[in-house]
DNA sequence: TCGCCGTTTCGCCGCTTCTG
DNA sequence: CAGAAGCGGCGAAACGGCGA
């Protein structure tokens, strides 16, 4: 405030040594005044605590009120040199820098005496930044380089090609303009002083003339562009004036590096908007950025979230990082160049696949794209020795919908059973850009051809109950299993079957996933229109009923009956007693061999659960290479489990398969779906009294049967008509007054 | 007047910022 | 978040001062 006063009232009284707008500055540091001026004047400071001009000493201002007014007095006898004494706040300007060329630093001791800085150059008057740590590279061999991006003072050194491409190519935060034009230097000269060279001319800042106004703005660089910005006011009101600096740093690019100078001090404050960021922030950015790769731009901002709240901020990193525009720009550059089109992506991908040889197994690129992916473990997992207990045998195909970002991509899972993990595994994982029957195809054709290597590998003979599987009643995935199982004996020598026996053939090869057939059950028997509420438990049991028919004949006649007691459902019943359709569910209608329908899972539900498992351990909307580096590390997580289970090292605690004992204790895997759950007998406590009506009236009546396309409130034929007017809003009145009334009477 | 050398200006490219 | 607009930085040509 002191020193902003006394500027404010110098320039008030003494007029401009530049042109109005103007201030200028030389470069070492002193306002470009006359010997007899300073000799009579006090010094005025910028809130950096250097000189920026100087007031006579018998100039009226002295004479005002506090602070106190300045004596001069001559130090050194050598050179004239201008001291400042007396009651000020010494603390921001006991250094400071007097003259021209030939400068003195002096700095006041508690005592109040005056003492000379010794070296001007490392112990600069700054008082707001730590200028640079500025030595030559001669006299401090082995030195680290140290690039703050605020080159000041005057110094020279010699940087390495190595610290150029670390420093962006000494990039600069102070405003300036670049200058090359020397037509004699050589860029690869084998001397710094022959090499090619080119300046930077610092801009100084512009600041408004409201002493109270701390706003100081970044010059524009273009001419143009300042003049523009010199036109416009502060944000404050005042008027802007253009705080020129010629500090000059040369830079001589030759063989070895960057042979660097800088000229002088920079006598005004930095310009607090940087533009770049230094490689090495750049890195802290992108580490940040890796280790969070969801967070998006204002949480990075703001702090991470951690446990405890939120954590690193990338502002910490630079002043650069506060703008959300600019992380968003940084954190989409870091994302982006991997997953966009073009050459990005075909490099990234190139990488991708060098980097984890082997681990696209298939890959088709075109208007239907499947890129399939196994590591050699899932590989060993999809041939099983011998027949295991159970129906855990084959494999389960289903595709996820969450996993890629593109709504329209999905991920197709076709897993099997490890004994020693106690769980289902991932056998072949595929990237597919649509749901037809050709992405299918492609899906299940990189699946058999990894079961027949398999095979192949443990020498065991290549036959079709290897290739059999659950899925859901997808057509195109059944239309795309069935040519792919064609498509796959049809290239190998061994086979001498026709298209139409191996279509048999696979046909034969599929269970529908019988889940999905009670959850259309279930969800029918709501449709009330078409099952009344009372018949909807005998519905189900009947329909249900239809997986355990004894032969073909008992199978018709319960469906006939079933379509004869609920007609509107004909076209449901059609459905599914299609040959296509009741071949992979229903037990007196299925093609498979008996055994192998009994060794094979009756649902998909291992497979919806490991779709959990990967969602939960890499999260959804993946982009596509990061999706598939996702998909590379569940391979590795699960090739891991199994080398620690087989060494003896226990992966879980406790018991295996769990839900096993659960669903035969409680009929189902989830204790709180039982018929005579605690859970759903349970009140919640949500802190209210008791006020509904299943709550104070008993489940009874609040359960009472709705009649058809009757609104979800009360039975009007209990209430009866309301009989008060209805107004605007008044719904809580109207509800108090129901509720009145059904608890009084 | 010419040539040398430093400074200024201009155009392009890519990065940064703004806008919807 | 994408695209547009603005801006900075770089390289090179143009310009200008100065001495021979």
């Amino acid at each position: 405030m002191v020193l902003g006063f006394f500027k404010h009232v110098y320039r008030y009284f003494v007029p401009r040594v530049q042109d109005k707008d103007e201030v200028e500055i030389s470069r070492d540091g002193g306002a470009l005044l006359s010997d007899s001026f300073i000799a009579g004047a006090v010094p005025m400071y910028d809130t950096t605590g250097r000189i920026i001009g100087y007031v006579q000493t018998n100039h009226p201002f002295q004479n005002l009120g506090s602070p106190k007014i300045y004596r001069l007095q001559i130090y050194s006898p050598q050179r004239p040199v201008l001291l400042l004494v007396g009651p000020t706040r010494i603390e921001n300007a006991s250094k400071f820098v007097i003259g021209s060329t030939n400068e003195i630093i002096y700095t006041r001791t508690p005592e109040g005496h005056f003492i000379p800085i010794q070296n001007p150059e490392e112990k600069q008057g700054h008082a707001q930044h730590k200028p640079l740590d500025t030595k030559v590279k001669e006299d401090f061999p082995g030195a680290e380089v140290h690039w703050d991006g605020w080159p000041d003072g005057k110094f020279e050194q010699d940087f390495t090609l190595d610290e150029v491409n670390e420093t962006n190519d000494l990039a600069i935060h102070w405003a300036h303009t670049v200058g090359g034009g020397d037509r004699k230097g050589q860029r690869f000269a084998e001397e710094w002083m022959n090499g090619k060279r080119a300046t930077r001319t610092c801009l100084g800042i512009l600041q408004c003339d409201n002493q109270d106004c701390e706003i100081t703005i970044r010059p524009h660089t273009k001419p143009q562009s300042l003049r523009t910005q010199l036109l416009k006011p502060c944000s404050c009101g005042a008027m802007l004036y253009h705080l020129k600096c010629d500090v000059k740093s040369i830079l001589w690019t030759w063989s070895k590096g960057i042979h660097y100078q800088n000229s002088g001090y920079h006598v005004h404050r930095r310009p607090p908007r940087k533009l770049h960021l230094l490689p090495q922030e750049k890195r802290r950015f992108e580490a940040m950025v890796n280790a969070h790769p969801q967070v998006g731009p204002l949480q990075l901002i703001v702090g991470v979230p951690g446990i405890d709240g939120p954590g690193e901020s990338v502002a910490d990193i630079s002043d650069v990082l506060l703008n959300a525009d600019r992380v968003t720009k940084e954190r989409q550059k870091l994302k982006r160049p991997a997953d966009t089109g073009g050459d990005h992506f075909i490099r990234a991908f190139a990488k991708f696949e060098q980097e984890r040889p082997g681990f696209i197994i298939l890959s088709t690129i075109g208007k239907v794209t499947v890129i399939s992916v196994q590591t050699p473990f899932m590989q060993s997992q999809m041939v099983k020795d011998e027949v295991l207990d159970g129906p855990v045998n084959g494999m389960v195909s289903d595709a996820a919908h969450g996993w890629w970002k593109e709504r329209t991509s999905l991920l197709m899972v076709s897993s099997t059973y490890c004994p020693d993990l106690f769980c289902w595994v991932p056998g072949v994982l595929s990237f597919t850009n649509g749901a037809s029957g050709e992405h299918f195809m492609y899906h299940f054709l990189a699946v058999f051809q990894a079961i027949a290597h398999e095979a192949e590998k443990r020498h065991l003979e290549v036959e079709d109950r290897l290739f059999a599987g659950v899925m859901d009643f997808s057509q195109a995935e059944r239309l795309g299993f069935i040519t792919a199982f064609v498509e796959f004996w049809y290239r190998r020598p061994d086979s001498n079957r026709s298209r139409e026996e191996l279509q048999d053939a696979a046909e034969k090869l599929l269970r529908g996933c019988a889940e999905h057939f009670r959850a259309g059950v279930t969800r029918v028997s709501r449709i009330t229109g078409a099952v009344s509420p009372e018949k909807a438990e005998d519905f189900v049991k009947r329909a249900m009923s239809l997986l355990h028919a004894a032969d073909t004949d008992e199978f018709c006649s319960r469906l006939a009956l079933l379509a004869r007691d609920f007609p509107k459902l004909i076209d449901w019943f059609n459905w599914w007693s299609r040959p296509s359709h009741a071949m992979m569910l229903f037990g007196s209608e299925r093609k498979m061999d008996a055994d192998l329908w009994d060794a094979i899972p009756a649902t998909t539900n291992a497979e919806e659960a490991m779709h959990w498992k990967l969602y939960r351990a890499c999260g959804r909307d993946h982009a596509f290479l990061e999706g598939l580096a996702s998909l590379y590390q569940i391979a590795i997580y699960y090739e891991r489990q199994y080398s620690s289970v087989k060494k003896g090292v226990p992966v879980r605690y406790g018991e295996a398969e769990r839900w096993k004992r659960i669903a035969i204790t409680y009929g189902c895997t989830k204790p709180g779906r039982a018929e005579n759950s605690q859970d759903k007998k349970r009140k919640r406590n949500d802190g209210r009294p008791p006020d509904t009506a299943k709550e104070i009236l008993g489940s009874k009546t609040a359960k009472k049967p709705r009649k058809s396309g009757l609104s979800p409130t009360l039975d009007t034929s209990i209430l009866g008509p309301q009989s008060y007017p209805w107004n605007s809003n008044s719904c809580w009145l109207d509800t108090s007054l129901q509720l009145l009334y059904m608890t009084c009477y």
